[in-house]
DNA sequence: CGTGAGCGA
């Protein structure tokens, strides 16, 4: 009758079929590749990582880690069709956000492979294949020198910057690692859940 | 506070 539909099966009438193997699924699959980004701005909200990541097309699967606080991490996961990830890798460290840029790579943990909470989080091999290859340049990596009001209080007894460091997993503890873990200050304003992001706290 | 490798939908 119409004159789409006989197009439309004069369409599918010039497909070879014999070009499909018997057990060929007529559905198109896609590779994708996992990606391990790291260097974002510390303020930087995961929605403005998949604005920044849009246009390079879907992304599959998008994980940052968060600090107690809520906080970036600094680094997070991603997945995309091939194209899409070769496209990120490629590209998307060429593009500031935030005043930096961040950096892409093939993630050495195979899809579906992560850590579960409580894992040993070792360091990654060498030889593990992460191509150290992306140079970071001294001239963009973030000028925030002004900003660092961060450094809120420091105990007189400690010198040093374990305020910062993570929080470890209680499991198993050298006895050398006790005394260095960061002391808890029950007046310490950052323990307030209900303000999570502590550059809100940097403005002058 | 900058080479950092998760884990919720």
């Amino acid at each position: 009758m119409s004159a789409l539909l006989s197009f439309t099966k004069s369409a599918f009438a010039a497909i070879p079929r014999r070009s499909f193997g018997p057990n060929t699924i007529a559905i198109r699959t896609y590779a994708t590749k996992k990606i391990f980004f790291g260097n974002i701005p510390w303020k930087t909200t995961d929605e403005e990582l998949k604005e920044f990541l849009e246009p390079y097309g879907e992304i599959k699967d998008f994980y940052t880690p968060k600090d107690q606080y809520g906080n970036t991490r600094g680094f997070g996961f991603l997945e995309a069709e091939d194209e899409i990830a070769d496209a990120i890798i490629k590209d998307a460290s060429e593009v500031e956000l935030n005043g930096r840029r961040m950096h892409f790579e093939i993630s050495t943990r195979p899809a579906g492979a992560g850590r579960s909470r409580g894992e040993f989080r070792g360091r990654r091999d060498d030889n593990e294949g992460g191509d150290r290859q992306f140079r970071r340049r001294r001239d963009d990596s973030g000028n925030d020198q002004g900003d660092r009001q961060f450094r809120r209080r420091r105990d007189d007894s400690e010198g040093g910057d374990r305020q910062f460091r993570r929080r470890r997993d209680d499991f198993n503890n050298n006895d050398g690692d006790r005394q260095f873990r960061r002391r808890r200050d029950d007046n310490d304003e950052s323990r307030d859940l209900a303000r999570p992001r502590r550059d809100e706290n940097d403005r002058e």
